[in-house]
DNA sequence: ATGATACAAAAACTCTATTTTTTGTATCAT
DNA sequence: ATGATACAAAAAATAGAGTTTTTGTATCAT
């Protein structure tokens, strides 16, 4: 029943989008309805609705149009497996990033950087420091002594 | 025993920082010992070398001593439970933006923006479209025949 | 209705010059 | 050793002019 192809004017009124936008966007190949009319008309698969709207949302996060090409770039030049970033990935927009969640890694789609400061890793860092005092163990309870005068200091 | 405090010489050799940015940082307000001796000597203490290991990955991530300003304080004014974020939050850091996980939400420490895109979202939409299909099916059906050009598309 | 085109306004980007921040090095007093 | 200070180099932020991109509006042909 709903296998449907939408037409333009059932895209923006769905998506929220402007026909200058879906006709901009499919010239410049942002996204790029899936088929055609033998007419030579757009109809826009679902999954097609899709991509439009996270671009929109995307647009909406003040990410621009340019920045969003750049994302999908690097997203299929690291994920080569994703076909449609925009319909498959579950992206973190803010600010001036889009971070990919991808399994254990994140990354940012816009430079490509993989950086990420687990919550796990914090706990761990505490437990390395706490390691590496022995080494300072002399300097320490040296200074410990001389620094007596800091007394009630807790 | 551990319960120390920590002398410029040994913070310096434990976090990685140079006496020159303990120094600015105490003077710029970033990172301030939490005691000092009688004599006026800084005492770093433990926390004191976690906001400060923080500190430092954030600007090994390329996060400049003013945007991490701009973060704590972003941080105190949307979680004013937090004393010393750089201690107790975990964060994100990526290119230009420095996300902070709280619970559900997560926020742009930079420009306070709170804007997620979680997985769970795009599948309600998609369902929030599909209920959104018959008000427009109406023109729908009634365009699906007037393009009949199509035909074969599917 | 759709798409193509043209023109103009708005938004975003680039590049450069200038200013401010941050850090290193060195010196001095405690 | 620590902290304070001063000077200079490096890094980052800011401001502005000029360019490109994106979008709205309107017109025309199919």
């Amino acid at each position: 029943m709903t296998t449907g192809l939408f037409s333009r004017q059932q895209v923006a009124a769905i998506t929220g989008l402007s026909s200058r936008q879906l006709s901009y966007w499919r010239k410049t190949g942002l996204v790029v309805p899936q088929c055609y009319t033998a007419g030579g008309h757009a109809r826009y698969s679902f999954s097609d609705l899709i991509a439009l709207r996270t671009a929109k949302r995307l647009l909406d996060a003040k990410i621009s149009l340019q920045r969003i090409r750049i994302c999908l770039q690097s997203l299929t030049r690291f994920l080569p497996t994703a076909d449609r970033p925009l319909v498959e990935l579950s992206l973190v927009v803010t600010g001036d990033v889009v971070l990919v969640f991808h399994g254990q890694h994140a990354f940012d789609a816009l430079t490509g950087q993989q950086w990420v400061f687990p919550i796990a890793e914090l706990a761990a860092d505490v437990d390395k420091m706490r390691r590496q005092l022995p080494e300072q163990g002399d300097l320490f309870s040296a200074d410990q002594k001389k620094a007596g005068e800091g007394g009630t200091a807790r």
